[in-house]
DNA sequence: CCAGTGATCAGG
DNA sequence: CTGATCACTGGA
């Protein structure tokens, strides 16, 4: 029997943040790589980052030319640099207009949202690549009985007590 | 602990 | 234009 492996749909991303981010873990990134091969990646970690309100999203200073498609409806990458040379990757999540975003914090061995983006070899040109009908990246619905814990967020002291200690970063149980 | 590295954004 | 900041990693 085959298992036929199914491209995520809009469906699917316009859930709020923090349900995509429980339900991506143990979905597949697949990757078309420069030579033309497909590349697939289990997803083990994942961190929410939900609207305007959330003190640790950027999208809590509003809309800038960065946080833009954060905006749209879920579906579409938003990537940035940070610290001058990692490239975050992040899946906008949730209806249009209500800014959320999913990032990759790890997928299968490679822990750490630094890594995940240099093995995808992540860069500007993905800034608002869109998952639905993109022929290099897109993630893939995966059968499933996923685990997971739930932590607070990484890197957001910045972020009011309410916010940091929430525990949207969800990690997949062994 | 700390340096590296550069885009981004608010403020003049 | 300036300068602070940054959803990080790797090496003392």
């Amino acid at each position: 029997m085959l298992a036929v492996m199914i491209r995520l749909n809009s469906d699917f991303y316009t859930h709020d943040a923090l349900w995509v981010a429980r339900n991506l873990l143990g979905k597949t990134i697949v990757q078309i790589n420069n030579e033309g091969c497909e590349l697939h990646y289990r997803i083990t970690e994942t961190e929410a980052y939900l609207g305007e309100e959330d003190e640790a999203c950027h999208a809590n200073k509003g809309r800038t030319p960065r946080t833009e498609v954060m905006y749209a409806e879920g579906g579409k990458v938003y990537v940035y640099l940070i610290y001058g040379m990692y490239w975050m990757f992040n899946v906008v999540t949730g209806s249009f207009n209500h800014p959320e975003a999913v990032l990759i914090r790890g997928i299968d061995n490679i822990i750490g949202s630094g890594k995940v983006g240099r093995e995808l070899k992540i860069n500007k040109s993905f800034y608002g690549e869109d998952l639905l009908d993109s022929s290099r990246i897109w993630i893939e619905d995966t059968p499933t009985t996923e685990k997971f814990d739930a932590f607070p967020r990484v890197g957001v002291d910045y972020a009011g007590d309410n916010w940091k200690l929430k525990q949207w970063r969800f990690v997949s149980r062994s």
